[in-house]
DNA sequence: TCCAGACCTTCCCATCATGGCAAGGTCAAG
DNA sequence: CTTGACCTTGCCATGATGGGAAGGTCTGGA
C-alpha cells in the first residue's frame, strides 16, 4: 500500500503521516527501490490507532506514550489509565476556561442594547471598565 | 515611556507590543532619535483595550475590529454586540467540543481496572473499537 | 514505444500568538 | 567613562496542519 492509499484507509492525510513519521511518532516504513514508502497492515493499524487518539485531543506526545504502552503487552492498565484520566483533566480544564471566558463575555453583551445607538457596555468595559466613557484618541495612525 | 514601561502598565510583553505593530493591530508609535519607542497615556488605554480583548479570548483579527468600533463614535452597538455574540458563539462551541472529548475518554476510562493487570480497555478502544482484542505487530521498529 | 496523468519524493513556507536568544546601540547613574 | 539596565532588529521554536513547487515514478492506453 502506497502512503494515499494508507491516508485514505486510516484517515490520516499524507502530509500528516510522513510529519508523524519524522518526529517518530510512528516507525520509519519500508520503502520500495524508488523510494516509495510501502505500509502493511500493522501500519495501517498503528496510524488507526493514532487517528483515534487524536480524535481524543490527546497530544502528539501522550500518543507516543500511549502507542509504547500498547506495545508493551505487560504493562499495567493503570499506567494507561492515568494518562487517560491526566487528558481528562486537561480537556476539562480548558473547557472551563473557554465557558469562563464566554460566561464573562455574555453577561457583558446582555447589558448592550444592540441596536443602532453607540452606546456600549462591551466597548465600555474593554476601554477600561466602568471608570471612563470614551476617551478620544486619533493618533499617527499611518503606519 | 518606554516599551518597557508600556509592557508593564498595559500587562503586555514588549515583546508582544513589537509584534500587535507589526501586524498593524495598534498603530506606529513615535520614535525618539536613537529610534526608542514612546508611549503616551492614549497609546496605553489602547494597548490595556486589547490585553483585556485578549484576555476574553478574542483572536487578533476580531480585536482589530474592536479597536476599530472603538474608534468610530457613531457605530451602532449592534455591531460590537453581534461580534461579541459571535465570539461567545465560538467559545462555547470548542468548549463543547472539549467536553465531548473528555466525557468519551472518561467513560472508557471509567470501564478501566487501573491496576497491574495489563488488561485496558481504553487501549483496546483506541486500537481498533470491540473488534479486535490485542493483535501483535513487532517491527521494523528502528527507524 | 511513448505520453499523460496520477502518484510519489523532499523542501520550504504559512498559520496563531508567544517566548527566547543574540548582536549591537542607548541611556542614566555612579 | 564604565557598568548595567534598557532598547533595537532579526532569527528560531513551539504544535499540528495545510499548501505549493520541483522533480522522480508508475500505470494504462493509443
Amino acid at each position: 500500500m502506497n502512503i494515499g492509499q494508507a491516508a485514505r484507509a486510516s484517515g490520516i492525510s499524507a502530509k500528516m503521516i510522513r510529519y508523524y513519521e519524522s518526529i517518530r511518532l510512528i516507525p520509519s516504513v519500508v520503502r520500495s527501490e524508488s523510494g516509495y514508502r510501502h505500509y502493511a497492515e500493522a501500519d495501517i493499524h498503528r496510524l488507526r490507532f493514532v487517528r483515534r487518539a487524536r480524535d481524543l485531543g490527546f497530544p502528539v506526545e501522550q500518543i507516543a506514550a500511549l502507542l509504547r504502552l500498547w506495545d508493551d503487552r505487560s504493562r499495567a492498565s493503570a499506567e494507561v489509565k492515568e494518562i487517560a484520566l491526566g487528558h481528562v483533566a486537561s480537556l476539562r480544564d480548558k473547557a472551563r476556561q473557554l465557558e469562563e471566558m464566554a460566561a464573562a463575555l455574555q453577561h457583558l453583551a446582555a447589558t448592550c442594547h444592540g441596536d443602532d445607538r453607540p452606546d456600549c457596555p462591551i466597548i465600555e468595559d474593554l476601554a477600561g471598565g466602568a471608570a471612563r466613557g470614551h476617551q478620544h484618541h486619533a493618533r499617527n495612525g499611518g503606519a
